[in-house]
DNA sequence: GGGCCCGCAATCGTCATACGATTAAAAATC
DNA sequence: GATTTTTAATCGTATGACGATTGCGGGCCC
């Protein structure tokens, strides 16, 4: 059970809880030693745990006030962990349209620079992905996972090392919006032979080729997602099932939580 | 800046430390309490800095290894605080190329969503910006601030809160960027009717006209840039403001780094 | 009655100490 | 030489105490 790393877990959870709004902005939490007791841990833990999370811009603190919820603008959304638990408390239709949004600014020309510089390593790394995909469609796999890796090596081959922080910082987001644009029938067999295209043109290192396959591609995905979004409450929050979490970034907590309902809640 | 919060002072301390490489990539920090009689904070305060520190990436912490210092790419670029430290301690011409190019890339189509959707409250906050602009080349002021005023306010105006918290987070970087670019001999001067087309093509509700515009005043910034990097060595870290090189003057930063594999030429 | 000042108490901020948990590296064993 | 055991260093957590800061309310003066 448990106890592996208890500041971890105590973070996660408070971090979940407000990321998923169960404190409301200018809210305040109960108070370190009450905190502790009801969590069941020293106020040692209770303070690091709070500084861990002052640190990406989620609470702020200070004598009698207590630690306070901030304003979602103040909140670090690049923040590996942030963007983390927002993907696990489930994501409004807004927040992945902005998403969608910043994908088709960013990713054309990324691919556009992948295709004008990427290196014989990078290439290889793209091709790996492929292969994974191609395999994870036809013999069974983790589909999504190589379609991550698939994207974040074009954005690592373009050598430009924001943009690659970038998509990483935003990875579970990318991952639910993935796995959203592929719970179509065959959704995943349709989409390969557009990621073939933008590996194709890449290693031809013709950019404006590139660019268009990534453009198609990525219409695509937005197509799939909207199908996805009208057909349920324009309100609601939007998750995934947690299969995959096993893949998860190395430094990510591990949820100790019990299983919750897989299915996408409403 | 007062003695006010010790906290806060020892991360700031650690994490420009670190991000200036005085710590390199790998090393370990010194114990807990070594490292704490050496700040003069008891224990306490060293382990909720560190914990600040894991928090954004900078490092790592496991009994008998210590606090060691994460690889760069590990780090939370997009955290304002590693940004800010990094803008201090000297950005490298490569990481300045690196946030051109972000630029060239989301700027041009933040200004055309903006174009597309900026209320009259964000059109108001344009102008608010363009004026302090104004005032501040010919009145004296703070000619920088207003900048990222109105580039903000674009990015605002796109309405996408990815876009936006994205300059937010980068702030401190794109007010180095500004300075070097505005250093110029009438470098201000120059600018002031580039801003002015993009204004007025976002009031003209015309995103062709604005994205035009926008991508001129980019690249003046970028070839103004460019004359500042040829000026100087090539492997120089710059920085700007009063407040950055006085710090650490006696040991060069280990900027020995042989092999490191960019593609990017300045 | 209303406004201003001051004291009060809540809560975080910091310190000190102790001990358990983990793990890398040295030592011992085969 | 490889594997297991021991060890020692260091973080992880708990406990208790006191100082610092600050929002709030009571009291005083006008």
């Amino acid at each position: 059970m448990s106890i592996k790393n208890v500041h971890g877990n105590i973070v996660d959870l408070l971090g979940e809880a407000i990321v998923a709004g169960r404190h409301a902005p200018g809210a305040s939490l109960p108070p370190e030693p009450l905190l502790g007791a009801e969590l069941g841990v020293s106020r040692t833990v209770v303070r690091e745990a709070v500084k861990s999370l002052v640190a990406k811009g989620l609470v702020t603190t200070g004598p009698k006030v207590g630690t306070r919820v901030q304003a979602e603008d103040q909140w670090n959304w690049f923040d590996p962990d942030v963007i983390t638990w927002r993907s696990r408390a489930g994501i409004t239709p807004e927040f992945l349209q902005d998403l969608q949004d910043l994908r088709r600014i960013v990713e054309p020309a990324a691919v556009r620079l992948a295709a004008e510089r990427a290196t014989a390593a990078d290439i290889a790394a793209l091709q790996a992905a492929f292969a994974g995909m191609t395999e994870a469609v036809h013999a069974g796999g983790d589909y999504v996972h190589y379609d991550l890796q698939f994207h974040q090596g074009l954005l690592r081959a373009g050598g430009n090392r924001l943009l690659l922080h970038m998509s990483r910082a935003l990875s579970a987001l990318l991952r639910t919006s993935f796995e959203l644009s592929t719970r179509k029938k065959d959704g995943t067999l349709q989409s390969l032979p557009l990621h073939r295209a933008v590996l194709d043109a890449v290693i031809a290192r013709d950019p404006g080729r590139a660019e268009k396959a990534i453009r198609v591609l990525i219409e695509g995905a937005h197509l799939d997602i909207q199908e996805v979004l009208s057909s349920r409450t324009r309100r609601a929050r939007l998750s995934v099932g947690t299969h995959a979490a096993a893949r998860a970034p190395a430094r990510t907590p591990t949820s100790a939580r019990p299983a919750l309902k897989k299915k996408i809640k409403v």
